[in-house]
DNA sequence: TTCGTATATTTGTGATAACAAATTTTGTAT
DNA sequence: ATACAAAATTTGTTATCACAAATATACGAA
């Protein structure tokens, strides 16, 4: 009876959460101007540390992976927060870089967003945050 | 150095698992003509075996929480899938039922999605899935 | 009754999403 | 070279979303 339900009852429990998460680091980033998604591309940016990123990989390592990477990166652009150009070796080929300005946009909300994800988290203990952070890589392992 | 990032990684986690089992579930549903959010207001609508839900309370317990629930029924009615019917004690509120048809379309999906929902959970033991969605309930326990 | 406020739903709107088709460039085989 | 297929990105289109404002009804107080 219990059992019945909990592949049912997990995912939507996993849907659920994920909901909130973006509901909640949505309202944290929205008044800085920009949206979750243009918000995890800069932070993938910065995780290249200066190093340039193609939209292949960008893509890839977006959470939310579809296809308007492009329009993504051309907001980003207007707010002058990442810098766009064409790969020398490969024409096909974009390169993306984060800007200094977008460096200073994401240090700037660094500490919002460290609070908001202990909002989040706020019912779990760090045991219990380690344990749901491996319980979940598990399922996006090779996602 | 791994508990820095704990809380960042955890979340994130939370998004992309999140993102993985609307992108399964949309995909199996898809092809049945309805979307994810459509099949969530279904199934909450049939848990409530017959008796009428008000907008407001369909609304509370969808998984994604927005204001065009009315549009969102709209297109359900088009399908013949639920009916709408004002309240007679307050006609304020509109109430929605799952029609015959409703129902029948749920249960010709019913196996696909059970199907959908092990493939997404496949690399979780039972009692794995137990330990996180008790970890998820914690988290949107009062979303 | 009339006014004001709260509740429930609807509608308008601009932004963003998914999906497919088009474009540009590259590499390979003939 | 030329033609063809693959790769990377872009663009077009339609549907959906978020947010705010509008509508309709109910209820309580003056």
């Amino acid at each position: 009876m219990e059992t019945l339900d909990l592949a049912k009852n997990t995912v939507v429990g996993i849907l659920k959460a994920g909901n909130k998460a973006e509901e909640y680091l949505g309202n944290t980033i929205k008044p800085h101007g920009i949206s979750l998604q243009q918000f995890n591309v800069l932070r993938i940016l910065r995780g290249r540390k200066g190093s340039a990123a193609n939209l292949k990989t960008v893509q890839k390592r977006m959470i939310h992976k579809m296809s308007n990477t492009t329009r993504i990166i051309d907001k980003l652009i207007d707010k002058k927060l990442v810098r766009r150009k064409i790969c020398d070796d490969n024409r096909r080929k974009i390169e993306i870089f984060i800007t200094e300005q977008g460096l200073e946009a994401l240090t700037k909300l660094d500490t919002e967003i460290q609070n908001t994800e202990a909002a989040v988290l706020q019912p779990l203990s760090l045991e219990d945050q380690k344990t749901l952070r491996s319980l979940l890589n598990k399922i996006t392992l090779n996602h």
